[in-house]
RNA sequence: GCCGGGAUGGCGGAAUUGGUAGACGCACGGGACUCAAAAUCCCGCGUUGGCGACAACGUGGGGGUUCGAUUCCCCCUCCCGGCACCA
């Protein structure tokens, strides 16, 4: 055993051993259960970020743990290899996107196999392989067939300039990246998927996520977001036809005073057929991103239409406005506006002095005498009396405006609303939709805030669209003999437009229906497409028959998913809607992809996360050079829990180093004595422990248990390394080198190489060589723990008076809880508190932790 | 704007079910070793007062529940992630 920490060495040793055995070549094996452990896929943007090191190290801690626990485990890895970066770089580059992404793929790969992960690389996919995209290619016109995709006009941002389809990335400030032109929205015909039809189902079987964190399934749950609420037509004056709105506060009906209609929706274009000044205004609408950040936090602007509708109940005529900040692609499109109970509708009432009428009343409220309705063009807005106004027992006359509103965007009791007066939310809803009902101009209605996948994209280095356009037939699928349709690799990218919408060797073909001439869809997929379904191809990566065949049924759920929680929403929502639709056509059985999920923070520099734009980036490549793939792999797991973001710090490891040096000098120096076999109870006929060796083996063990639990239940990876910290510092503190002695310590070294080798798996590797030269630690299966090693023969309670700490107090274990009160009251640090005719109020005991005495 | 998170010493973090706030590591200070430096080892290290024993304060801010709150509830501030064409 060399006497300095080789990390070079022992890395380079233990990778061409576990190549060269094959020790992470998944196979499917029915006698043990198995462990899927999948990381989310890089996309190959070039070298290794700080963030894959992360995540690819908490998927392989979890990997080798459960491989050692005795699953047969299969960890796969691959390439999200289609995207928009490629393009870019390719233009800047003046190469194709296929040749970088491809070049990309082969550092990158090297960079991964120096991390040290126990992956099984005979399973590496890259989603631009034809091999790859064949199959969503074959799956696309299935689902076209079955009616799952269809076709309809939708939003882009459009560069007049460079004449492109902009990404919502690249609108910087509503203008273009590299031209700076003022983008404009534009309405296209694209692809859609009908994951709406799916929506419930979606919706009900996160309930079945026991394994997801829960701040994830809120988050899917409000995305899909099921509502609850009224359809509400108003017939539009001097027109056939009704405006539609959709609403989830049919109780404030009463208090609607105008209706809003998205930039796009019909009766604006009807509006402003004949009225130059609202076409000017709709225009300047349609400017700008149409991401939906943007257009929510754009300041709320609007023009009348000129159009009235009638009031569906009260038959008041109600003015038809344009406004910004309406969705044209949520509900109808259209808004009924209720200033007084809601906030961006008051806003913009007050904006434009459009009125105000309040129906809603806090349930305590008096209603009747309660003056209800105010236009904002008065003077005196901001300081109106209510009289006789009981607002949960607090008495006040005399409310701010702004407080009124304040209170009054929740439920509550309907006022100045007639014959529903005193309703509640509830019953309000049912009376007002019922009255609609009757009217035929209305009725209950779920919504979903969830709409249709559009998966079309109008760019170059994607999986193309198996569609053929036919002037006769139409839409044709590409007949599955005929996939893939392959993208030619081989182009030269200007800048300006997808290589393939130019090349006609590319999109002129034949109708595989009635062999006339036609042409290629040249739109490609969204890259989404390519990482919704790769978890189910890594168990049948080298299928040419099929998308998946039977293994998955074996490999599939995913047990553990771990990746970034930027995916908590789309692509995950996404994977669990592929699952579904592979499982309908009948290529899986299981109802959701992935059983557990672990999401990880991201890395940070200064506070902000690392990346290239703001030159806060650290190499891992010069970390693993300096240090090697171990104190890599150990700063990070050390440095924070792994679903919390990671601040970066340079002198973190270097502890980690040093830690890492210590260790290897501990077992350097014991190795050195000579052999010795590890103490246990059944060969321990040496007599008594000392206190010192009992107390030893006691953390020993206690450590054990802990660091199987961190790794196993709570994820914990940092407080299980410092665990093993704490049972190596009390390590160093015994120098006695007797026969007894160094059995102990052989045992803590034995059990700490094990203990550690999730996380650093090379130094664990090569300690263990050197602790027992005849096995290997591959053949280790994770220690158990000896209980007749934790039993304590006393407690030590915290002893508190008033909930302040004031001393301890070490009891026998079979202590009861009289005897405890009695030696707690005993004690100088609690009867000095006993003064001036106080008394003991109460004594808590919690068993074998506190006690807490309550001197009053 | 909407949805979801977060905030604890000089720094990263710990405290697992409401029960010792600051484990472990970093940084820093002191000491040992050394001609010297680095490395290594030992000691100290929330703030304030005190020679000390000890005491008071302290988990973003304000309120509440409790014998006891970093943990539960209400309100607020700031930061981070997502918002459907970045992946």
């Amino acid at each position: 055993m060399q006497q300095q920490y080789p990390f070079k060495e022992i890395e380079q040793q233990a990778q061409q051993y576990w190549e060269a055995n094959q020790t992470f070549a998944a196979k499917e094996d029915s006698k043990k259960p198995k462990y899927y452990c999948l990381s989310m896929f890089p996309y190959p943007s070039g070298r290794l970020h700080m963030g894959h090191v992360r995540n690819y190290t908490i998927g392989d801690v979890l990997s080798r743990f459960h491989k050692m626990k005795g699953f047969n485990v299969m960890q796969p890895m691959g390439w999200d290899a289609f995207g928009l970066p490629a393009e870019n770089a390719a233009i800047a580059n003046k190469t194709a996107p296929a040749k970088w992404t491809y070049e990309n793929i082969e550092h990158m790969k090297t960079q991964l196999k120096q991390l040290g992960l126990g992956v099984d690389w005979n399973r590496e996919i890259a989603t631009c392989r034809p091999e790859y995209y064949k199959w969503e290619q074959w799956l696309f016109t299935e689902l076209f067939k079955k009616g799952l995709i269809y076709k309809k006009t939708a939003t882009v941002n459009w560069d007049p300039v460079d004449g492109t389809v902009l990404a919502n990335e690249q609108v910087i400030d509503g203008r273009g990246w590299r031209s700076g032109a003022l983008v404009e929205k534009r309405d296209i015909p694209q692809y859609f998927m009908k994951i709406t039809a799916y929506a419930e189902e979606l919706l009900n079987d996160l309930d079945k996520l026991d394994g997801w964190p829960e701040q994830v399934k809120t988050m899917q749950r409000n995305w899909i977001g099921k509502s609850y609420g009224c359809e509400v037509e108003f017939p539009i004056v001097g027109q056939n036809g009704n405006l539609k709105v959709y609403t989830t506060r049919p109780d404030t009906l009463m208090g609607a005073t105008y209706v809003a209609v998205a930039a796009e929706h019909a009766l604006a274009t009807l509006a402003a057929k004949d009225n130059p000044k609202l076409a000017e205004f709709i225009a300047e609408c349609k400017r700008g991103s149409v991401a939906e950040a943007d257009v929510a936090t754009a300041e709320k602007k609007g023009m009348a239409t000129g159009f009235f509708v009638t009031h569906p109940l009260n038959g008041e005529q109600l003015p038809v406005w344009v406004a910004n900040y309406v969705l044209a692609s949520y509900g109808e499109g259209a808004v009924m506006a209720v200033p007084a109970h809601d906030e961006r509708d008051f806003e913009f009432a007050k904006k434009y002095n459009l009125p105000i009428k309040a129906v809603i009343a806090p349930k305590s409220w008096n209603s009747q005498k309660v003056t209800t309705s105010y236009h904002t063009s008065g003077s005196n807005l901001n300081e109106r009396e209510f009289p006789s106004i009981a607002h949960d027992g607090e008495q006040s006359g005399i409310l701010n405006w702004f407080d009124w509103l304040d209170i009054f965007s929740e439920h509550g009791t309907c006022i100045n609303s007639g014959k529903f007066d005193g309703l509640n939310f509830e019953q309000s809803s049912d009376a007002i939709s019922s009255a609609l009902n009757s009217k035929n101009l209305g009725k209950k209605r779920t919504q979903f805030r969830l709409r249709d996948w559009g998966v079309s994209r109008q760019r170059y280095w994607g999986c193309p669209i198996p569609i053929i356009h036919c002037t006769k037939c139409g839409e044709v699928p590409v007949p599955a003999e005929a996939l893939p349709v392959r993208i030619p690799e081989d182009v030269t990218m200007d800048g300006v437009g997808s290589p393939i919408k130019k090349d006609p060797s590319f999109y002129e073909t034949t109708c595989p229906t009635c062999n006339g001439n036609a042409t290629r869809e040249t739109d490609t997929l969204d890259t989404f497409f390519e990482s919704s379904w790769y978890f189910a191809r890594y168990a049948s990566f080298d299928c040419d028959t099929k998308m998946v065949d039977e293994r998955a049924y074996y490999w599939l759920p995913v047990d553990q998913y771990v990746g970034g929680i930027e995916h908590a929403i789309l692509h995950l929502l996404y994977a669990r809607f592929f699952n579904k639709l592979m499982r309908d056509v009948g290529l899986i059985k299981n109802d959701e992809p992935f059983t557990n999920l672990l999401t990880q923070g991201m890395v940070l520099k200064d506070g902000s996360k690392m990346s290239k734009s703001k030159g806060n980036t650290v190499d891992p490549q010069a970390l693993i050079d300096t240090y090697g793939a171990d104190t890599a792999r150990l700063f990070m797991m050390f440095a924070a829990p792994p679903d919390q973001s990671l601040e970066w710090a340079d002198s973190g490891v270097e502890g980690a180093s040093r830690f890492l040096k210590r260790l290897w000098k501990a077992a350097y120096e014991h190795v050195s004595l000579g052999k010795v076999k590890a103490y246990a109870l059944s060969n321990s006929g040496r007599g008594e422990l000392t206190a010192e060796l009992k107390n030893l083996r006691l953390q020993l063990h206690l450590t054990i248990e802990k660091v199987g639990d961190d790794y196993g239940r709570r994820h914990s990876f940092n407080t299980a390394i410092s665990s093993v910290m704490e049972l190596m510092n009390a390590l160093a503190k015994i120098e006695a080198t007797d026969e007894v002695t160094r059995s102990v310590r052989q045992e803590v070294l034995q059990n700490v190489a094990l203990l550690l080798s999730p996380i650093v798996p090379h130094i664990c590797q090569a300690l263990w060589e050197n602790l027992c030269p005849a096995s290997h630690i591959l053949c280790a299966s994770w220690p158990a723990s000896d209980k007749t090693a934790m039993v304590q023969d006393t407690v030590e309670y915290v002893v508190q008076v008033n909930g302040k700490l004031r001393g301890n107090l070490t009891v026998s274990r079979e202590a009861s809880k009289e005897v405890i009160e009695t030696l707690t009251l005993a004690q100088d640090f609690v009867t000095k508190f006993l003064v001036d005719g106080t008394s003991v109020r109460k004594i808590i005991v919690v068993p074998n932790k506190l006690v807490n005495v309550v001197i009053g």
